[in-house]
RNA sequence: GCCCCCGUAGCCCAAUCGGCAGAGGCAGGCGACUUAAAAUCGCUCGAGUGCGAGUUCGAAUCUCGUCGGGGGUGCCA
């Protein structure tokens, strides 16, 4: 039988936490009242002192559930959410499901069940583990993507950004110009003839398919044919990421293969400057805004154009520096470019070198042998083959502008058609590609910069220094530094007419079609000259048919002329339609879109239908959007001078995987809705932080073979380092993701039942710093569930369950370290700084165990409400047991008194020359003049400066520094 | 290759503005409770901050170099 019945163990804990979790449920305790929007609630919105939008990066709902890892950053939003309640703000607070994906359509594929059954079972097991995690969730806004309900507005925002174009010459409100337009004005400015169609034919001259074709190259979404990873043996396209270095298939193995096919696209690209500017405007971390910043790739320089000796043709490059073009000694096209066409020369010029033929007999030989072994190679074996520069002359030459000399052109696969103009001036004194390019096939380095003596004179020097051999009759460089020189060059260029400054970026649009089952159908039909139209929004959602075989058609592996066929196109009664889409041409026949969209669509505004998940009328109620998410009066801190507030979600939490991509998708699509007024915030996220990762042990036996972490087993090694080892066999451990991988999967289910909800989220966050990936160890939980345990005893007696709070006002003492704390962990909390914050609390717990007569009231109520944001179920238990009868979820924070935060005295150290020698025990206000001599009159201190004092620093009240003559 | 972050006790981690290296936890040690063990409780041991310079009265903190670990990116003109 057990000695101590009241004891505070797993199994009481469980009970605990099962019974508030139910409570709070059936009390509708965390739902949000809305101002507007059907669930409009204005008077109670009033009550709350300001709004709070706290959010997760929501789930992909697994089969194989939550482990350890996921709830970190939920547990640290969990606890903020609370805090701020407690604090009087309006906090909405929920997850959502981001339900389409690829996973659940492979395993509906496996295991023959529908996609949306394996999905929905799989969002059933991970609310309960969230339940059972105690999330302070609104349960009415936890959207799931899959939802016709949601994914009609996804369907919508798509249409939006599908009937929009990018006027890059409207003015903004923030003073900017750029923004996006309906479509129908662009269509005015074509019939009015305020702006020309492209070959100067009037508007309704042209035929509809030619309209169409017009306003697809302004669209800010648009079809076009793009090369995409195409991997016959799966019968589907794959992502960049779903692609080894290998060039195949993540998932089995299969060949890769790069095709053109016509594809969706979003024009990201308009907004590239916007995206790389406002980062300047959110709360997010460095590390994560030069992420974007370098995927944006914003370079600043100048187009410079070439002409071609004895022809018309023209070559344009860009180069981020102009300063060097007196260097420039050939030039290089890219193979895929068109103008090699234009290039080829009918023979082998004089001066032609042996090493630039590639041993070809004619320039159009020696091309098209070079252009066809570059179309062969993969991105991948362009990239492993390294430096190794090859290429091929193409018999013309072009003149440098600057020198006025002829320099031979050449196609090499170092120059990608993706990005600038495809075309580079060759400069091989200041950049290292060109250098290695010029070394292999004998072309001449002219330096434009003066290296320093001790450069390498076998590299190109891309260094500062002053530019040399660099005048013309028109212009000088030479002694100016690099900036000047750009500069310098870029107006002489303008002025001849043959270049201007020029901004390129790596951005590229979107694309945004898949070849799957289990998405989002677009809502788009194409009628019988091919021409795309929209659905108008009656005819939304446009819902995802049921289909008997969802599962891609699968080809011979290495058949690359095989084309995917996407998983709708079967559905010939869905795909084939008649339509009456309210244009007045009556009922037409159209075929479907059978693409579907990307997993990243529902994911890229979840967080706006959480501010009003039910409005049958908006994406979201303007009023809602406004006091949610809506531009504050200040900009954050560190913003630029002038900055306004953009707005967006108070806190967002992640891993920094969706760093780059879901952010930046997000951001765009937010801009978009923003400029066309649907939303006052012109940002999504204004404070975004990026959680670490917890890893576990994984163990590998002999082999390199991964082995079940669970059965591994710790022995203390001969010279004391810990060895390992899984069926007697020796195994070596390192650390990695939880995860199916390592074989070392950790579920919460385990900790519910080994130590209780509110022990693994103390354990969780009190580990170290939100964002430092950080080892688990199973064996260090234990300090978690002590630390309740104590919480506990100094309410409930463990033997008789009665309470134990001693009801005598607190000393003195205690008092200071009860507002101590209160004082640093508001601090800790509001910066999200658990781990410093639970260290606090369980030294006040810790001190408060010691109180002799009991823990007093006054002390421990506060203890209570502080941990429970941390640890809710236990403290709602305890704060019941002392009397409360209503949940302390919406109970003030205590504040700090700050006649308790001084200390009487302090004690100050007497250092000498740095080197603490002597403590004095000093008040403290004491002045710094009397700190001073009470300092120097210490005995030690005079005996050690006997020689003379050069200088006595005083900071009072903690410290004197006396430093010697 | 380039860019960013991190190295503090056996382990995870603290340390406002540069001012006594230690808040908290794990493990270890000792003790209490127990017939015994586990659990629990109390007490306790423990590093001079990866390494080398520099700035400073004073450096874990700032600067430079170097080593180790992690992340991003990659022929981006």
């Amino acid at each position: 039988m057990n000695d101590t019945p009241h004891r505070y163990t797993a199994e009481l804990a469980g009970r605990i936490e099962t019974t508030w979790q139910d409570r709070w449920e059936e009390q509708q305790l965390f739902r949000a009242p809305n101002p507007a929007g059907p669930w409009a609630d204005p008077e109670t919105v009033a009550r709350f002192d300001g709004a709070m939008f706290v959010l997760d990066m929501f789930p992909y709902p697994s089969g194989k559930g939550l482990h350890i890892g996921h709830p970190l950053g939920y547990i640290a939003t969990d606890v903020t959410a609370r805090f701020n309640r407690m604090l009087g703000k309006n906090v909405l607070y929920s997850l959502g499901y981001d339900a389409f994906g690829l996973p659940a359509e492979q395993y509906a594929v496996q295991t023959g069940q529908h996609p949306r059954k394996t999905t929905e079972d799989n969002i059933v097991v991970m609310a309960r583990q969230l339940k059972r995690l105690g999330m302070s969730y609104d349960d009415r806004r936890a959207i799931r993507t899959i939802d016709p309900d949601y994914y009609r507005w996804t369907q919508w925002i798509f249409l939006q950004i599908y009937n929009s174009w990018y006027d890059e010459n409207a003015p903004r409100e923030d003073g900017g110009r750029g923004r996006a337009r309906p479509i129908a004005e662009l269509v005015a400015q074509f019939e009015s003839g305020e702006r020309a169609t492209p070959d100067g034919r009037a508007w309704e001259d042209l035929t509809e398919p030619e309209r169409a074709h017009v306003l697809d190259e302004h669209r800010l979404a648009y079809t076009s044919q793009a090369p995409v990873n195409w991997a016959p043996g799966l019968g589907t396209v794959l992502s960049n990421e779903e692609v080894t270095n290998e060039g195949r298939s993540e998932r089995g193995n299969f060949p890769v293969f790069k095709k053109n096919l016509r594809q969706w696209m979003m024009r990201i690209t308009a907004y590239a400057d916007r995206l790389a500017d406002d980062l300047d405007r959110v709360d997010w971390p460095e590390k994560v805004r030069i992420m974007q910043r370098n995927w944006i790739g914003r370079s600043h320089g100048a187009s410079v154009r070439f002409a071609v000796d004895g022809s018309e043709t023209v070559l344009e490059v860009f180069t981020t520096r102009p300063d060097t073009l007196f260097g420039t000694t050939f030039m290089v096209v890219s193979p895929e470019h068109p103008v090699v066409d234009r290039l080829v020369a009918d023979v082998w010029p004089e001066g032609t070198k042996p090493s630039w033929t590639g041993g070809a007999n004619t320039p159009a030989e020696a091309v098209d042998a070079y252009r066809l072994a570059a179309s062969r190679k993969t991105d991948i074996e362009r990239q492993t083959e390294g430096k190794d520069k090859t290429g091929v002359f193409t018999g013309s030459f072009a003149v440098n502008v600057a020198t006025g000399e002829r320099v031979p052109v050449f196609v090499a696969d170092y120059v990608l058609m993706g990005y600038g103009t495809g075309q580079v001036m060759g400069v091989p004194g200041q950049d290292q590609r060109d250098w290695d390019f010029a070394t292999a096939f004998d072309l001449s380095i002219v330096r434009t910069v003066q290296p320093p003596p001790d450069h390498d004179l076998d590299t190109a020097f891309t260094g500062e220094g002053p530019a040399i051999n660099s005048t013309n009759d028109g212009v000088s460089l030479d002694g100016l530094g690099v900036a000047e020189a750009k500069a310098r060059m870029t107006q002489w260029l303008t002025e001849i007419g043959a270049g201007e400054e020029t901004v390129t970026y790596k951005l590229r649009d979107w694309l945004f079609s898949r070849q799957r089952y289990w998405g989002e159908p677009f809502p788009v039909v194409f009628d019988e000259d091919g021409v795309a139209h929209g659905l108008p929004d009656s005819m939304l959602p446009l819902e995802l048919p049921d289909v008997p075989d969802y599962s891609p058609k699968t080809f011979d592996p290495e058949d690359n002329s095989s084309e995917p066929e996407a998983p709708l196109a079967r559905a010939t009664d869905w795909v084939e339609v008649d339509l009456d889409l309210g244009d007045g041409k009556g009922m037409r026949r159209f075929r479907r879109e059978t693409n579907t969209m990307p997993n990243w669509a529902g994911s890229c505004w979840y967080y706006l239908r959480y501010l009003d998940p039910e409005n049958p009328d908006a994406v979201v109620d303007p009023a809602n959007e406004e006091y949610w998410i809506g531009p504050r009066p200040a900009p954050i801190a560190g913003a630029p001078e002038g900055a306004v507030d953009p707005g967006g979600v108070d806190l967002y939490i992640g891993g920094v995987e969706h760093a780059v991509l879901h952010l930046l998708y997000a951001r765009f699509w937010h801009k978009v809705l923003h400029d066309l007024g649907y939303l006052s915030s012109s940002e999504p996220f204004r404070k975004y932080f990026s959680q670490g990762y917890i890893q576990a042990p994984a163990y590998q036996d002999s082999r390199g073979q991964y082995v079940e972490a669970s059965e591994v087993i710790e022995t203390a090694g001969a010279d004391g380092q810990p060895e390992f080892t899984w069926n007697g066999e020796p195994v070596t451990r390192e650390f990695g993701k939880v995860g199916k991988s390592l074989k070392n999967m950790i579920s919460p289910d385990d900790m519910y039942a080994a130590y209780g909800a509110d022990t693994l989220r103390l354990y969780e966050l009190g580990m170290g710093p939100l964002e430092a990936s950080k080892p688990w160890e199973t064996r260090a939980v234990i300090g978690s569930q002590r630390f309740l345990q104590r919480l506990w005893r100094n309410v409930v007696d463990e033997e008789s369950g009665e309470l134990v709070v001693g009801e005598d006002d607190p000393s003195a003492e205690v008092l200071r370290v009860l507002h101590r704390t209160i004082d640093a962990v508001r601090a800790d909390y509001v910066s999200l700084s658990f781990n410093t914050a639970i260290a606090r609390l369980t030294e006040l717990n810790n001190a408060l165990t010691k109180v002799s007569g009991g823990a007093p009231r006054a002390a421990v109520e506060p203890l209570i409400l502080m941990t429970a944001p941390l640890a809710p179920h236990i403290c709602e238990e305890l704060w019941a047991r002392l009397g409360h009868v209503e949940s302390l979820a919406y109970e003030a924070f205590p504040v700090a008194d700050p006649a308790y935060l001084v200390e009487d005295t302090v004690t100050c150290v007497v250092q000498v020359r740095g080197k603490v020698r002597a403590r004095l025990e000093v008040p403290s206000d004491i002045a710094e003049d009397a700190l001073r001599e009470r300092a120097l009159a210490i005995p030690k201190i005079a005996d050690q400066v006997a020689g003379g004092v050069r200088t006595v620093i005083v900071r009072a009240p903690k410290l004197v520094n006396v430093v010697p003559a």
